[in-house]
DNA sequence: TAGCTATTTTGCTAAATAACAAAATAAAGG
DNA sequence: CCTTTATTTTGTTATTTAGCAAAATAGCTA
């Protein structure tokens, strides 16, 4: 027991993360990009909302470490930086009694 | 490919779940019932925070579904409903730079 | 160089959130 | 019933966030 100290870790590092997954516009975004590379204007698409809204988005998600933008001529092409987010996300969808992943 | 249609999940839920994540205190939270069930005067000491702010961060969880709560004589304990939880902040310490399992 | 096109930043307003103190509930025990 | 203890709700204030339009930046291509 007691793998690690409960009141000693870096909890507001986390909170960014979630922070930055606590929108339906972000999660959106994170499920597409689990598919393909996208770059800003395919995801305005998507989102059916303005570009700087968009653009603002996708910097909280940069910011908290989630993603990688790699520029290819005119276009900015944003990936998921952390496999893995799809996996909890699928745990989120059981919470929210959704399949949420690839059930 | 394509196994779910990204643009129909429900993004509002599972935003709701993350919502409920993003906050220093609730993570928390989250770490110390991840080992006990605990009451609310616990975690108030735990977190060094007043009762109602503590209550209201259990409320949070409570309402996205996150913990369940058991009357036993004069307190209330919490539990995690869903154990999966673990695995994702541990994904999510990977993210962060830190072990997330054991610092 | 100028003129496109893609994207980000700025400035603003409306709405949501977090914290506390104080008041209200709930349940156990005399 | 009354008191005590545990917890939640309410009211308030300060801070943060989301969205848009307009302006600014960045990088092609002619």
């Amino acid at each position: 027991m007691e793998l690690y100290d409960v009141k000693r870790m870096d909890y507001q590092g986390q909170a960014t993360v979630m922070k930055a997954l606590a929108h339906p516009s972000r999660l959106l975004i994170v499920h597409a990009l689990m598919e393909h590379e996208l770059c800003v204007c395919e995801l305005r698409e998507l989102l059916d909302q303005t570009l700087p809204t968009v653009s603002r988005h996708l910097s909280v998600l940069k910011n908290a470490g989630l993603l990688r933008e790699e520029k290819r001529g005119l276009y900015i092409y944003y990936h998921l930086k952390c496999p893995c987010i799809g996996d909890f996300l699928a745990c989120v969808g059981r919470i929210t009694g959704e399949a949420g992943g690839a059930q």
